[in-house]
DNA sequence: CACATATTTCAGCTTACTTTGAAGCTACTG
DNA sequence: CAGTAGCTTCAAAGTAAGCTGAAATATGTG
C-alpha cells in the first residue's frame, strides 16, 4: 500500500464527519486529484474504503466500513490458505537430507488454517459486540 | 524481502547439502556476488538464515536454521505489539463522531497481544515436538 | 605471517512503482 | 435533457528499491 493510501487512511479515521469528498481529500491531503482517484479505488478493493452518495450532492464520498478493522483479519485467512497451498505444492520437491526445511511449512500452514477461524469468531464477539 | 532473498530461501530449502557457499548460490540463482552478499544478510538478520563455517575452508556457509517456519511466526509478536503501541497513541485523537474507527484499532491489537503466545505455544508444540 | 581466497562496499544502472495535472468522460441536478 | 461538477484516465516525470561488478577490505590457511 503506498504513502497516499495510507494517509488516506489516517485522515479518515479522525475526520469529521467521517465520510469525505475527494476534493476533502484532496485539501487536507495535499494530494492530487488523480492519486486520490486511484488511491481511493485500491483501498475500496481491499475493503478498507466504502464510497456512499447522497441526493443533492453529485459528489461521491469515501468512509471507513464499520469494523474495518476486525474485518481485516478477515482476509488474513485467504493468505494463510494459499501459503498453505504453496506449502502443499513443496511435497514435490522434499529433500533426502534435511526433508523438514520443506514439511515444517506446510505444519505451519496447517495449523494456522485450522486455528484461524476460530480465532477470528472470538476477535469479532470481542469488538462487535460490545458487553 | 526483495525477489533475490526470496530465492534464496527457497534454494536452501531444497539443496544438497544444506549448507551453501556465497559462491554456491552465486552459481545456482545466476545473481552477482554483492547482491548474495547483501541478501544473504537481510537474510540473516531476520533469522531466516545462518552463517556456519568449517575449518579447512575460509568461505561461510549459510543454511536454514532449525525450525525456521514456527520460529519465524515469533517475529509476528514484535509487529503486534508495535501496532498495539501505535494504536495506543491513537487514543490522543479519538474523534467525537464514530469515535470506534480509533478505538477498535487498539483493541484488535490487544486481542492479538494476548492471544499470540499462547497460540505460539501449541504451534511449537505441534511442530516442534513431534509425536 | 604472507598471500590467495572470500566477502563487503558502493557508484551507477535498471526496473518498478507513485504522483501529477490536464484532457476526456460520466452522470446528476435543476 | 442541457449544462456542468466531479471522476477517471493516462503519459510524463519523479522516487524508491534492487542489482551489478569492480575495487577495497577482511579472513584464516598453510
Amino acid at each position: 500500500m503506498g504513502r497516499t493510501a495510507g494517509r488516506i487512511l489516517g485522515w479518515l479515521m479522525i475526520c469529521d464527519p467521517p465520510h469525505q469528498s475527494a476534493a476533502e481529500l484532496r485539501t487536507n491531503l495535499g494530494a492530487s486529484s488523480g492519486s486520490i482517484s486511484t488511491q481511493v479505488r485500491l483501498l475500496e478493493q481491499l475493503g478498507l474504503v466504502e464510497r456512499v452518495t447522497f441526493s443533492g450532492s453529485r459528489a461521491s464520498f469515501y468512509q471507513l466500513p464499520d469494523h474495518v478493522w476486525s474485518r481485516s483479519m478477515d482476509a488474513e485467512l485467504v493468505r494463510i490458505v494459499q501459503m498453505r497451498a504453496l506449502a502443499e505444492a513443496g511435497s514435490a520437491v522434499i529433500p533426502n537430507i534435511r526433508p523438514e526445511r520443506v514439511t515444517e511449512l506446510e505444519e505451519v500452514a496447517k495449523f494456522f488454517a485450522a486455528e484461524w477461524p476460530g480465532l477470528l469468531e472470538r476477535l469479532h464477539q470481542r469488538v462487535e459486540v460490545k458487553p
